[in-house]
DNA sequence: CTATTGATGGTC
DNA sequence: ACCATCAATAGG
């Protein structure tokens, strides 16, 4: 099965819009990773939007670090880091450059090159199952190894919103409806309700 | 089935 | 000291 090329990627203007309009709109489209061993492909079925520098439970609230800065940056990049000393997470950076907002996506409905007992569902897993880790961090999603292609349409329907997950500690931004996923579809993490 | 815990390392 | 997590294990 071949796998869409590089300039049907999602442009630029796809991402520099408000990390709440892309984090909606990047359920249904289609990450792809072009790896050494082959291509890898899924479905985003679940994502995160984190906001900017007033957002608390976003990295950007403790102001633009090494780590950080790439989210202060233009859109269409990858953030990428370590959580937990064991896990990756990929996100999105969205908005204009200088707003420090990104998407976090947490779950993928497999497409191609993911094998049939993988799971895809958190971010952890996301990340582990398309072989995407640190050094994909600063990567531009509009070059030809790590993008985004579009998918088939989700119904505004079948939309659900919720809390952002593991993000208690950051006071009222933490029970803002923050987290998109497609209700029903199988492939979403266990924590989002009608998955 | 749910709840708890241990692994593990970069950031600040 | 703190985490935008996961898997294994213990408990009901």
């Amino acid at each position: 099965m071949m796998i869409s090329l590089s300039r049907t990627a999602l442009p630029r203007s796809f991402y520099a819009r408000p990390a709440l309009v892309v984090a909606r709109a990047l359920l249904g489209q289609v990450l792809v990773h072009e790896t050494d061993r082959g291509t890898r492909a899924g479905i985003i079925v679940e994502t995160e939007a984190y906001l900017g520098v007033d957002d608390l439970a976003s990295h950007a609230s403790r102001g633009r670090t090494a780590r950080t800065d790439v989210m202060f940056g233009p859109p269409g990049f990858a953030y990428v880091y370590l959580i937990y000393g064991m896990h990756h997470c990929m996100n999105v950076v969205c908005d204009r450059d200088g707003k420090a907002s990104a998407v976090l996506l947490r779950a993928l409905q497999p497409v191609h090159g993911i094998g049939e007992d993988e799971r895809t569902d958190g971010p952890g897993r996301l990340t582990r199952a398309l072989g995407i880790d640190r050094g994909h961090n600063r990567v531009d999603l509009c070059g030809d190894r790590l993008y985004l292609v579009p998918g088939g349409k989700v119904s505004p329907r079948a939309v659900a919103r919720g809390p952002r997950i593991g993000v208690d500690y950051a006071g009222a931004w933490a029970a803002k409806p923050f987290r998109f996923w497609i209700g029903g579809n199988p492939f979403v993490s266990r924590r989002s309700p009608g998955a």
